[in-house]
DNA sequence: GCCAAAATCACCCAAAAGTATGACAATCAC
DNA sequence: GTGATTGTCATACTTTTGGGTGATTTTGGC
């Protein structure tokens, strides 16, 4: 870590220098504007390093998200509009099964079980499996037992 | 590594000289000295946001681990060998997030939670996120109260 | 200070999942 | 018997995941 501030120090440092070089060969402005710009770079690398400093530190921790009780709603199957076909298909990626022990499963080809999640995700506003998962149990849809 | 700090000078050295090139076209015109400083402030604020961000983003994750609430089983995860950020990747995935979701969030690149999750399925004994989740809930790994 | 473990990142390849669109038959309500 | 819904399947394409390998850097313990 140490090693890394030094080596973007170092940087910079030859940056500005390098800067002052190319400068001096135009010979166009004074050195008050050089002072000028030095002071506002400085300030707002400061306020820029102290603010993503802050920013970093609270989004950084990984909230645990609390799982509501997943009680059984039959209702809220009815409310999403999801088929019998489609609520199979749910329970079985519930369980973590892939496209295909689904197709297997059910005896039905893979695309038949990509229609029915692609349905599904669609009902339940999200765009994978993992999500659905979540939302499954969130609503509960899924028999816990 | 070193292609990033290559990558990062390279970056830092061509905002320079973009600086430059823009303060050139400019000269001749009344308003440069605003503008110019204007430019160096914001520029520097960026570079000073993503330094923070940079620099800060490996501490900040660690916290998550000291908060109490627990009916899981923190034995069965030293007793399967998941480290302190392959537990944090793992209860992401259980979130339902995407890898890429979970690199922004954790500030590391897609790679390493691909890293982290590949050796997570290894522990866990499965080969899919969908079948992680369900292990993990199985094994009491993850804080659902 | 050194060593081992943990964390990070890269690159490649293959498989799985997801998106979009179209099609067709069975069922059921009206 | 018509229309809507459901279930089925396909093709084509993009994105995401997973698996394998190797490498560097950081961290923590001794």
């Amino acid at each position: 870590m140490k090693k890394q501030y030094l080596f973007y120090g170092l940087i910079l440092g030859a940056l500005m220098i390098l800067m002052r070089l190319i400068e001096y060969r135009f010979l166009i402005r004074s050195h008050v504007f050089e002072l000028y710009g030095g002071l506002i770079a400085l300030l707002f690398m400061g306020l820029g390093l102290w603010a993503g400093r802050k920013f970093t530190q609270k989004r950084a921790p990984v909230e645990i998200v609390q799982v509501p009780p997943p009680v059984f709603d039959e209702n809220k199957i009815n409310d999403l509009g999801i088929s019998k076909r489609e609520l199979e298909v749910l329970q079985l990626i519930v369980q973590g099964h892939s496209n295909q022990e689904i197709a297997d499963r059910l005896f039905i080809s893979l695309n038949t079980v990509k229609t029915h999640s692609a349905r599904l995700f669609e009902k339940l506003e999200v765009n994978s499996r993992t999500k659905a998962i979540n939302r499954a149990q969130e609503l509960g849809l899924i028999r816990v037992n």
